[in-house]
DNA sequence: GAGTGGTCTAGACCACCGC
DNA sequence: CGGTGGTCTAGACCACTCG
């Protein structure tokens, strides 16, 4: 039930009022929620009112509204997950596979480098450079090259690389990733790339660049990677939106 | 100027004439806009009215509001843009090149075969097959086969299918395309790849699938594509939040 | 205090849907 | 036909910002 002498915007009591009735009731996707009049008269409350607390669930994808029909119940709750940024052992649990990770190497360079320049470091600045093979399923899918500033990161020890560095920056560093830009291109295997993942010369690999930037203000880049990923164990999946 | 006699919403007319406004006048971002109750006064319409074309605006990214300060015009314009469905000749103006096509050959098919699986049709449905030579400024890039069910596009013409086929499914068939899923895989070129897109036997190519579907309340699938692009002259470009 | 956006009311007419 | 959501009105009071 509203409180109508709430500080609380009557609205936003409803809108969390409807969700609630959906979750908790196990209302199915498809099914109609009752009227926007029957709302108003029944908490006494004017049809605009009950019509901006549903605006804002259609918008959240929580319910869907038919002219002459009615509003209903969405199918799909999660519209905004589509195309996420994921970290490697993100991605590996996702296609249900075990990830695991060999360090290859880590050294700390200074610049000038592309990669100073891509996370818009001066040239005095330290970047690591991490070069990880990544595994599902103990085979070899990928070999990763990180760079990312030494002054954002600190002093890094092989053992907190061991697994996903976005979980390391997350949950230890506590640094909030907001959003990436990836390209992803197609190349044949150098010698290198052939020796780690276990394909023949001339074997077709996926390329991805991806630079990461944090959640502040700045948007202050904190990775540049570049992965190669074996062509005949992996596959990029995308959903978009039109 | 809005016109209240128009079946076209006033809150639309004016949203439209807003946009126009702040692209037209090049105001600059985080500059402000009249006052909700001057848009009101100076069409002789309601401030409701008004807030309703103001609050797309907002959740377009294209203004943001401050309680006690008003409303202003944003800096990020495309906030939503991530990620978008885009068709060939999209991408190709977002590059800055010009996008044509070759038809290679146009064919109708009945069941089974995996695209009346992927669109989920019967096997009596009648299917379009289309291959097509995507080329930007003349070069060719890809070399695309798109299966599209003939009940929902009607008799396809080849001058229809000449430019961009979102851009027919869309203007010229009145259809919503909703949202797609794209898998990217790295791969050799076969003989035909190779003829069409004037590159040598076992160049590494990008293989790019797509599932496309409206925007009604089954999701019905409107194309399943297959699209072959030369790996040297093209790349996809993501953005993705976290 | 004047102006802004945020919330809310109590109506109204319309287009559309399903019976 | 009655019920639905879509649009719109002409007010109102509030919380907030700024000079």
């Amino acid at each position: 039930m509203v409180n109508k002498q709430s500080k609380i915007p009557i609205y936003y009591q409803l809108e969390k009022a409807i969700k609630n009735e959906i979750d908790k009731s196990g209302m199915e996707p498809h099914s109609p929620i009752p009227s926007e009049r029957e709302y108003a008269e029944k908490h006494g409350i004017s049809r605009m009112t009950v019509r901006q607390a549903i605006n804002n669930l259609v918008s959240q994808g929580i319910l869907y509204r038919e002219r002459g029909r009615g509003t209903f119940v969405s199918e799909q709750k999660f519209e905004q997950d589509i195309s996420q940024l994921t970290s490697f052992s993100e991605d590996m649990r996702n296609r249900h596979l075990t990830p695991s990770t060999k360090i290859i190497k880590m050294n700390e360079c200074v610049g000038p480098s592309a990669a100073h320049d891509k996370l818009k470091r001066t040239n005095e600045d330290v970047i690591y450079e991490i070069v990880r093979l990544r595994l599902a399923n103990n085979e070899p899918i990928a070999l990763e090259t990180i760079y990312t500033p030494k002054k954002l990161i600190g002093e890094l020890k092989d053992h907190q690389i061991e697994t996903s560095f976005y979980h390391y920056l997350e949950a230890t560093l506590g640094l909030s990733i907001k959003r990436g830009f990836q390209s992803i291109e197609a190349g044949l295997a150098n010698s290198e790339e052939v020796t780690y993942l276990k394909i023949k010369k001339n074997d077709p690999v996926l390329i991805m660049h991806r630079i990461s930037f944090l959640d502040d203000a700045a948007g202050t880049p904190i990775e540049f990677v570049k992965s190669i990923y074996r062509a005949d164990r992996y596959k990029f999946n995308i959903e978009m939106n039109r």
